[in-house]
DNA sequence: TCCGGGATTGTCT
DNA sequence: GACAATCCCGGAC
């Protein structure tokens, strides 16, 4: 049921839309909060003038982007924890950002911690997604496993139709759109 | 210590 | 859809 390291050693961009329409959970012990991945976006390394490997270089903030594919990203942007795993081979910086999620478990939850009603605010967008989830970057170094309390299962939506887009928020983008989502879905971020 | 920038969010039109 | 508020981080002074 839970996705292995395996399922990451592919290319970033493969990686981002096989992740579409699987299950993200979390435990804590406030309880146990789960989503829908309805939105990705492929990182690149070195090439990438969007990738903070790129703009960054390897520094302690960028290091667990060298680390092995499965493992968790997490860097802050505009004061939001960006959650992402790493993709590929080992040494290279490559990563799936994940922009948001559709909440299926701790809903409840979710709200109490976004401070918000509305379904639709609770995890359509990177930063909401992780304050919803509670990742922070002590996961920074980890693997997504169950042992850790956050894990992908492969249990998925069924028949979904995928589109592809630009990468949301970047200055310079790539020309192959990198953005993966569910077309027409009420929870991507826009 | 100061200052600018960003893989954002929230609010208003 | 557009724009301002926000806030850590890293480089410069």
């Amino acid at each position: 049921m839970v996705l292995g390291s395996i399922f990451y050693r592919e290319d970033a961009a493969e990686v981002a839309e096989d992740l579409i329409g699987k299950l993200m959970i979390r435990e804590t012990s406030s309880g146990i909060t789960s989503g829908y991945i309805v939105e990705t976006e492929a990182y690149y390394g070195e090439d990438d003038p969007a990738s903070r490997a790129a703009q960054n270089g390897r520094t302690q903030l960028t290091e667990p982007m060298w680390s092995e594919p499965g493992n968790v990203f997490v860097y802050m942007v505009h004061g939001h924890w960006m959650l992402n795993v790493i993709t590929g081979r080992e040494e290279e910086p490559n990563a799936v950002l994940f922009r948001a999620l559709k909440p299926v478990q701790g809903t409840d939850l979710m709200k109490e911690r976004r401070e918000k009603d509305g379904l639709t605010d609770l995890c359509s967008g990177p930063g909401k997604l992780t304050q919803a989830m509670e990742i922070d970057d002590s996961f920074n170094g980890e693997e997504f496993s169950e042992r850790d309390k956050l894990y992908i299962e492969k249990n998925d939506l069924g028949e979904i139709d995928v589109e592809r887009s630009g990468r949301i928020g970047v200055t310079e983008d790539l020309q192959e759109p990198l953005r993966f989502f569910i077309e027409g879905n009420e929870f991507v971020s826009r």
